[in-house]
DNA sequence: TAACACGTGTTACTATATAACATTTATCGA
DNA sequence: TCGATAAATGTTATATAGTAACACGTGTTA
């Protein structure tokens, strides 16, 4: 059976989908508004939560917003390149680069337990499209 | 001369080196109003802001607040560890971290302006505490 | 079917951040 | 020195982000 709250996870998955920048919360509110009339925010904020809680959609912090997973098998910790040019964010996956960053933050006794990696830049055409400009 | 933004910038930075914390920007804004009666958000704003340019602060972008640089030598990117029990927050350097972290991110093409890395997770003393407990 | 637990909806509010414009202060040429 | 101009700062209002608290309904279980 599908339980309104899936439903709206499914809602909330379909509006990330669609574009390939973070969305954040209140645009997601709006564009299901157009749609659904009358949503509250909270609605919104509680299937993201529970999305990220379960590896389907990442939050990035530094741009307070929501992004699809590109892809199934990254279902753990990112590290997120975001362009500040045209807003697009990639994906890396890096275990390595984790536990590296988990050692050295552990020296002093501390214990890890969720990583926020994201990188702000400029993507590969955004430079590109800059030089030959 | 001291002009009045360097003056906010001062008293911004006694503020957040008063907390091992990291302090919002509207904490910051109540301790000044006792002191200075009416003051503006965007005061507030503006001078962690220039701060962080001229790196004295960190944005701490997962918890939307300030801290201010544990050490002088630190005056570029550090990896955060934040003790989500007791809201300490720790300062690790590592250079060769952030280059492999470019170097992945680059393989698309991708060129890095700035690093957010931040751990949450609990640190030594805590973890001892709850050991006792 | 009464009583309860739990998921969801609704309202209202708090917190975070910035835009737009007003005012003050600094700078510079006449 | 004085006025014109530019830059920094102050002020107001508002946009954006997030959550608490409670109401409501639905599906259990006894």
């Amino acid at each position: 059976m599908i339980t309104r709250g899936e439903m709206w996870q499914a809602e909330i998955l379909r509006v990330l989908n669609r574009s390939h920048a973070p969305v954040t919360a209140y645009e997601v509110l709006e564009t299901l508004r157009e749609t659904h009339g009358k949503v509250a925010p909270t609605t919104i904020y509680r299937a993201p939560s529970s999305l990220a809680d379960c590896g389907r959609v990442h939050r990035v912090e530094s741009l307070n917003a929501f992004t699809a997973y590109q892809c199934d098998r990254h279902q753990h910790t990112s590290i997120l390149s975001i362009c500040e040019e045209c807003g697009s964010v990639e994906e890396s996956v890096a275990p390595e680069l984790l536990d590296e960053i988990s050692g050295l933050v552990g020296r002093s006794g501390f214990s890890p337990m969720r990583h926020v990696i994201e990188v702000h830049g400029m993507c590969g055409s955004c430079s590109m499209r800059k030089l030959q400009a």
